[in-house]
DNA sequence: CATGCGGGGGAATGCGCATTCCTGCAGGGC
DNA sequence: GCCCTGCAGGAATGCGCATTCCCCCGCATG
């Protein structure tokens, strides 16, 4: 085709092509294309950068972080995008990061949270500039210390890194004031005139229902309502957890008149739950979540929860990793604001 | 600390530190922890892994992906991680490519099609092994264009790349069967009595959303039924744009006794709208929607809809990218399975 | 006219690794 | 006993680029 002839497939065009093409040096190419602290002559310059365009030129991102020694890469671990709350926080992050021009990797440990460390030891190998974290610490000392023992790893290999989670890593993080706004939750929930209290409590291993269950127990106690210990269910953070603890709830029986679960797909699991075994919704029992997932706002009844500015979580995120170094690992809370809707009316009178 | 005093921070362990410290050459080093056709003495092995394990080394991405000329990243580009639709789609890819061992970096274009195109570049930059690009084409044939050169170009440096789309670039494509899926909804609302119709059609370049609506009307017509065309409205492909189109709709005023929005976000907007406006759901509007999104199958009235295997969607898609290459390209098409539910009850009578 | 200086182009270097090529050694066949 | 073969370790090469170092050239100054 060209003078140059066919090109082995899989071979692409090199900034050595292009500098030959604009009859310059590799070097000044280098130059005109990225700049530097060395100017190239303007005519040097739209030469090079014709040529460029015209060969379809697309700079070898592995060489060039070889060369520069470091990479744009920022690497994203999370528990599971499927789920909305990781979603709208990986949303936020890759917009800040795209924002900065940084390539944003994704790796998802679907509930095995022991896959953080395969994750982070990648990153590190990728010479990630940074990496974030997001998803609830769980309860497991050596699993902390292990992880721990990688984030001190990547960070002396230059990186940066912050969480989206409770702060039990010494690093810089995003910390969700769980415990305050259960608390705030509950004591806008007696507000209403419920005493009696159920919790689907989630996981009991994850910090982040552990956090929002005692907040909501705090609360409660506080404003003068009750939990009976029989009225806390555990099981799974998802929607058929939801559903599944709301079940036995009501197989064991309680006097509740509302129930808190520790987020909004659990609640909305519940509220299914409760629509199967024929209990009027909020009537007989009143349901609340927990982090206000925009997908679900429109559930009917509308579902009282704490909004939680989910994509802001993953900016922030960004931002600590991109800010100046601290000496001390930063921490930024992000507080939850009550929503109530439909699903939690005013208690009218006390049970009949 | 060691007899090599301390690190400069920043730098990190290389392979050579490594086969120093096992007293073997690089190569051997090389070839002790990553095999090769050559063997390498298995003390001497041993004495590599242990001094890798020793020194916490970790390979360098980059530098292995130069020496090779290939790497393990596979790219993926699409429209919003945020709308659950697409994080469906990217859960079951991620899942697919990690089981493969494959580092997936994500791109979102957040509705502005034009960037696939620059996030392309960009991964082709990257030297990615594959890029798979889900998401609707657009109605714009110079941006099909554009794309189509940067798909070739991009395979011919070597990568592969997968669409789950409309087949309207010549590459390996998953194709959902919108028009096929629309059709048999709109056939099975005409079984259960209804006969006029409205279609809250989302964006008008959407070649996702033209073709339900082109189907449903299809459908429609072969069974007997109608819409008239004052009771098409377009809009946004989001939870907004049904809800303003529902309003709109409304406004207008309508003989129809269903409404078929081109996705389930809008048709849950939809059902808001008619839920505000007073409109009793579903006797005195019936609801259907299209893609069966799993945090919406709790809406009530549960929703009725075309469901589709988003994760499969995602993991196809990684599969055709990593299958070898074929001479043609492939396309593998998905059907949906119209699902049933209370927001289109049977229609007793005729309107009164 | 000679010297100094600054600006800019190009050759050379090295990033960390896989891989090729070279070399030495051991074992087997004649 | 000698040569050839096979095997495994090590030195060297190159991947594509940024960057450093070197040098040349043109201009200004004395």
């Amino acid at each position: 085709m060209s003078e140059r002839g066919e090109r082995t497939p899989g071979a692409s065009v090199t900034l050595l092509d292009v500098a030959k093409a604009a009859g310059v040096s590799l070097a000044t190419a280098s130059r005109a294309l990225n700049g530097s602290t060395r100017r190239v002559r303007p005519d040097l310059q739209e030469r090079v950068l014709a040529a460029a365009e015209a060969l379809h030129y697309s700079a070898n991102a592995q060489a060039q972080a070889m060369a520069r020694g470091r990479t744009n890469i920022v690497g994203l671990v999370l528990s599971d995008v499927a789920d909305p709350y990781f979603s709208s926080i990986a949303a936020g992050a890759i917009r800040a990061a795209e924002e900065e021009h940084l390539v944003v990797t994704m790796a998802c440990t679907f509930g095995r949270e022991e896959r953080e460390l395969d994750y982070l030891a990648a990153l590190r190998g990728q010479r990630a500039r940074a990496v974030i974290i997001v998803g609830s610490r769980v309860q497991n000392r050596e699993l902390l210390d292990r992880l721990a023992a990688e984030v001190r790893a990547f960070e002396q290999a230059g990186g940066r890194i912050a969480f989206v989670s409770q702060r039990k890593i010494p690093a810089d993080t995003v910390v969700v004031e769980n415990r305050g706004g259960a608390r705030a939750l509950a004591e806008a929930l007696c507000g209403l005139g419920h005493r009696r209290f159920a919790v689907l409590a989630g996981r009991a291993d994850l910090l982040t229902a552990r956090d929002r269950t005692a907040g909501f127990r705090e609360g409660v106690t506080r404003a003068g309502g009750r939990i009976d210990p029989g009225d806390v269910v555990y099981g799974g953070f998802t929607r058929d957890g939801g559903y599944e603890a709301m079940n036995e709830l009501l197989d064991r029986g309680t006097e509740a008149t509302c129930v808190f679960a520790v987020n909004d797909v659990m609640a909305v699991g519940a509220m299914a739950a409760l629509r199967h075994r024929g209990v009027a919704l909020p009537s007989e029992m009143a349901v609340a979540g927990f982090d206000d997932i925009a997908t679900l706002r429109d559930v009917t009844p509308a579902l009282t929860t704490v909004r939680l500015p989910l994509e802001e979580l993953g900016t922030a995120a960004v931002e600590m990793v991109l800010a100046e170094p601290a000496d001390q690992p930063r921490v930024r809370r992000v507080r939850g604001e009550v929503v109530l809707r439909e699903s939690t009316p005013p208690l009218q009178a006390p049970r009949a």
